[in-house]
RNA sequence: GCCCUUGUAGCUCAGUGGAUAGAGCAGUAGUUUCCGAAACUAAAGGUCGGCAGUUCAAGUCUGCCCAAGGGCACCA
């Protein structure tokens, strides 16, 4: 009698949708999924059968409109061409060749010029979420990076002052990128590069015996080069208090250096821990000028071997690396004419150190301000037989902070900067964290101190947080009204109940988790990490005020708490990855 | 003058050569006898800085111009 009707268990996502007259467009958080891997072979395989050689890469894409369905790629309008064929012929010609697994897919189309759509069963959703339960804290992980490791490079301030605000959003974005290769399976060193032996820490030196002295009751003249900050006051203040006036003649400027080093570094490493950012290994650059065995430095090496490879001249009483013969306007000292070396040469030598350690992954975090370093670092890296495919360089650009819509630029000297420690007593640890990376990198991040401190719905930490915090609540709430408990239980099959359009979307993004990260880990880009999971909490909060759920009956309860459960754990894993919080309840 | 980044809705920003350019906030109109309304829904809001070019297809790539931020030391 109804021998003509699919059975309603197989219905499309389209038909389902086309069921509601509502209208599902989330954020296009992604493009590429890690569905990729199941639609590409299927593909390829295609192309095979309908006797398509191309070297264009297949892509596979989320259309940002659902109409177009779940999946999409354009291969027959890039193939069309070579072809000598129709785009949308063509189309159809693969479709005719592609073969899926059974209760996949729903409906394969052809639209608009050429692209082929394809749809997925809700069936198909809600069994995959199974994977996101029983991986639980490690959904997400990836494998690539296993048996390699890989180091990254951030913070790097040397000992001359507090952090500023500038220096946070680079220790932050260092930290999630870390975190992001780190969930790849490599081993990942946190590295911090430092210097207390140049000139400017001299110059530190010199400010703090200064203000010791005047501390002693000597007239001093404050030169307008020297470090002006508060801080500087302190510091003096701290020696005076161990020391009283007994240094007050004292005219060599080591001791003040080394306390002021020690103290500023300690101050640092403090602040850096409110936001948990930790490092495993400090390289002062200093073990770049020291002799090693043969007596020789490791900046005297990198001069020995530029110039065998003809890339280093001296005259005007300075060593030149000559970066004109590479196409520059400007030679670059290396060794100045007082016969120390620029910042240039240590920093090649420290690179170097990086590849002596075998790293299959080097990547550097910085500012823009140091934007024209790296070029010449990597120039000449590569002169010497460096493989430097394998450095990626991370740059953040600069920080501006609004307070009450006024907008406060940056100033680093002078002692008028913001402090990092300042901002997170203002906004607290999480806050700063998420606002530091919830823009790109490459965006002039504008820091709204008034809304970070918002506890309401406008703030996005509160967002993000309010879902989870949400989630637990209502996992508390189940247990105690019915005794059923998602985390326990193994009754996963009954997920695949749930096909309505909210409920598959919400599991439909769950299941993006994966690729995301290695997305952001591919463009070491945080920031997608943040666009998703706002996705994923809006999704939920959606599915939550649609739907009943400890009201529901009894297998549908559970299966919507199973689905409340994957949506926390994919948010809990992001929150790890992000450095951010997960509330149980706020 | 040269180099890097940015320019997309009133504001803050997504947008990985594809289909009718999207969010959040603000503003507008709604949604609580009901698991957390710190939430949700809807309508509205655009010469994608400008001009050329490449492409079947450009916010996206290329060139030039304009604007903002940063960098152009024998400072780091």
């Amino acid at each position: 009698m109804l021998s003509g009707l699919s059975p309603i268990s197989e219905s499309s996502l389209s038909m389902i949708f086309a069921g509601y007259s509502i209208r599902i467009n989330p954020r296009p958080y992604y493009k590429r999924t890690n569905m990729h891997e199941f639609f590409l072979p299927v593909i390829q395989s295609a192309l095979r059968s309908a006797g398509i050689d191309t070297d264009k890469q297949i892509i596979i894409e989320q259309p940002a409109d659902k109409k177009f369905g779940d999946f999409s790629t354009n291969i027959a309008l890039l193939t069309a061409k070579e072809c000598r064929r129709n785009p949308r012929e063509l189309a159809h010609e693969i479709i005719g060749h592609l073969v899926f697994p059974p209760d996949t897919i729903a409906k394969i189309e052809v639209a608009g010029l050429g692209f082929i759509n394809f749809y997925l069963t809700s069936l198909f959703i809600m069994r995959s979420l199974r994977q996101v339960l029983r991986d639980g804290d490690t959904y997400g992980k990836g494998t690539v990076g296993k048996g390699k490791t890989a180091i990254v490079e951030y913070v790097s301030a040397n000992p001359t002052g507090p952090l500023t605000i500038g220096r946070g959003r680079g220790g932050v974005l260092g930290d999630c990128i870390a975190n992001l290769i780190e969930s790849q399976g490599y081993e990942v060193t946190r590295e911090y590069y430092f210097n207390d032996a140049g000139r400017q820490m001299q110059i530190l030196g010199e400010s703090v015996r200064l203000r010791y002295q005047e501390l002693c009751g000597k007239t001093i003249e404050f030169p307008d080069t020297h470090y002006q900050g508060e801080y500087i006051r302190d510091i003096a203040e701290q020696i005076y208090n161990e020391h009283g006036a007994a240094l007050a003649e004292n005219d060599e400027v080591l001791t003040f250096k080394n306390s002021a080093e020690a103290i500023i570094f300690s101050s640092i490493k403090k602040t850096l821990a409110r936001l948990s950012i930790r490092h495993d290994s400090f390289f002062n650059e200093h073990t770049l000028y020291t002799p090693d065995a043969a007596g020789i430095t490791a900046n005297q090496r990198v001069i020995d071997a530029l110039r065998e490879n003809g890339f280093i001249a001296d005259y005007d009483g300075a060593t030149w690396f000559l970066t004109t013969k590479l196409g520059q306007e400007k030679d670059k000292v290396l060794v100045k004419s007082s016969g120390e070396p620029s910042y240039r040469l240590p920093d090649i030598g420290y690179h170097i150190s990086k590849f002596e350690r075998k790293y299959a992954m080097i990547v550097n975090v910085f500012g823009a301000d140091h934007i024209d370093e790296y070029p010449d670092v990597i120039e000449a890296l590569k002169i010497l037989g460096y493989d430097t495919g394998r450095i990626k360089i991370a740059i953040n650009q600069f920080v501006t902070t609004t307070v009450d819509g006024q907008t406060l630029k940056m100033s680093t000297r002078k002692g008028n900067a913001d402090l990092l420690d300042d901002l997170i007593d203002d906004v607290g640890a999480d806050a700063t964290r998420l606002f530091f990376i919830m823009r790109s990198k490459d965006s002039h991040l504008n820091f709204d101190v008034e809304l970070a401190k918002k506890q309401s719905k406008e703030n996005p930490v509160f967002y993000l947080q309010y879902a989870h915090a949400r989630i637990c609540s209502l996992l508390r709430m189940a247990l105690q009204e019915t005794g059923f408990d998602p985390a326990s239980s193994e009754d996963h099959k009954l997920l695949e109940l749930l096909t309505s359009p909210s409920e598959l979307q919400l599991g439909f993004a769950l299941l993006d988790y994966p690729d995301m990260i290695k997305t952001s880990v591919r463009l070491l880009e945080p920031q997608k990490m943040v666009e998703y999971m706002h996705s994923v909490a809006e999704l939920f909060h959606r599915f939550y005020q649609e739907f009943p759920i400890i009201k529901a009956e009894p297998d549908t309860m559970k299966a919507r708490l199973f689905l409340a459960l994957a949506t926390r754990q994919v948010l809990r894993n992001g929150f790890r990855i992000l450095g951010v919080s997960a509330p149980e309840s706020m």
